[in-house]
DNA sequence: GATCATATTAACTATTTGGTACATATTGTC
DNA sequence: GACAATATGTACCAAATAGTTAATATGATC
């Protein structure tokens, strides 16, 4: 009979090997979304974990194989976030302004998320592709923007030719941007877009935008 | 007295300083857009050029002062393109429309120039902040911007409260996704909106999407 | 054609970096 | 306590890579 490999709780253990992972984890995820895959370095990695590049290897196969769990592990966080939204209660426009405020304010707290999602950009969407973990999570931020538009094309409050997906491109953009573009915007146009004031000002142009869009009777 | 360094064509040397240097700034423009800085291999762009290794390092003290230069080339050459459009026969909504699109176009036409902007953000904008040739490249799109805005208010076609730069960020944010995620929107929600057909789509919803929000009567 | 600055080649190097070999410790199970 | 499986620390290596050294070719200028 193989060991008992059962999340039970090992206590006992000098370290946990689950803490050792997690560690590795997300030290891990700040030196990619700091540096890049060919920029971070496993050496750093491992001087900031709490054990040594030994583990790293121990746990993980190789460097892209850390770098594919760091993006599953970061897609699962988001979508864990997502997944709290509860927006069913809500009229259609309140739902699609509370939506667009949620991904603009989530965005904003999660940098190392969106610089992830730019370094696999870059890469072409290589480990993305590769990733059955994370095809599979189909973001629900879709199905959220089916049901407002649904709900919000019955009751005559948006137009009747919107689709969810490009809904979801323009939302996704203008959040998406203002973290990703953040450091050549402000060396080139504007800082003010980013204190704290201009953000709020930002978000909420946002979703007028967004709102606009929508209502419409073009 | 120095030897004349005027511009005059040096017809009859072997090969032309001038062709070389910009043989090795196109290749490395590829090589860095395609692999970010850390990525790209001085070995791989001097096996792609017509000459070798030290003449990189001849023209282009180091691995950074190269990519720096090959970012200022390639914020230039988009100013270049800025610079040929002219909208002031133009009424407002017409200019305006005519900007989307043309900044559309131009990011999709220039997937290279947009990587370097998604790769020198990942570097916090360090080497743009650097360079005072591209600081000093206001980019003329805001000009533009101002006085479409100034036109649109005078004659009432916009609403008084638009900013030029708040209506920047959004063209930018729009036409920049499109070409920067592409990968990864394709790969998680949907691939149509990048086929020739979608992107015509897209563009007009985006025109729209931008149109609605200066005209808007909120 | 002597001289000098510019342009070019090929081979070399110091260092960094991802990855590994080997020895050892810890713990559950019998 | 013996044994096996899991976990960990140390020292090391081969390959890759940015950058250099030293020698040489080319053409402009006088």
């Amino acid at each position: 009979m193989p060991p008992s490999t059962s999340a039970k709780t090992r206590s006992g253990w000098k370290k946990d090997p689950q803490a050792v992972k997690a560690n590795i984890l997300q030290v891990a995820t700040e030196e990619f979304a700091m540096s890049g895959l060919s920029g971070a370095r496993i050496n750093v990695i491992a001087d900031k974990t709490n054990t040594s590049k030994r583990m790293i290897y121990y746990y993980f196969e190789n460097k892209e194989t850390l770098y594919l769990q760091v993006l599953e592990a970061a897609y699962a966080e988001m979508r864990r976030s997502e997944a709290e939204l509860r927006l069913t209660g809500l009229q259609p426009c309140d739902a699609l302004r509370r939506l667009v405020e949620f991904t603009f304010d989530h965005h904003r707290e999660h940098p190392d998320f969106i610089r992830l999602v730019m370094i696999e950009n870059i890469h072409h969407g290589k480990y993305l592709k590769q990733s059955a973990v994370i095809r599979s999570m189909n973001s629900s931020a879709i199905s959220l923007l089916e049901d407002i538009c649904n709900r919000g094309k019955a009751d005559g409050t948006f137009r009747a030719d919107i689709e969810p997906m490009a809904l979801h491109f323009q939302i996704s953009a203008l959040c998406f941007y203002n973290v990703a573009n953040r450091s050549s915007f402000s060396a080139i146009f504007d800082k003010s877009f980013f204190s704290e004031q201009g953000q709020l000002v930002l978000r909420e142009n946002i979703v007028q935008a967004v709102l606009a869009g929508v209502v419409g009777t073009i």
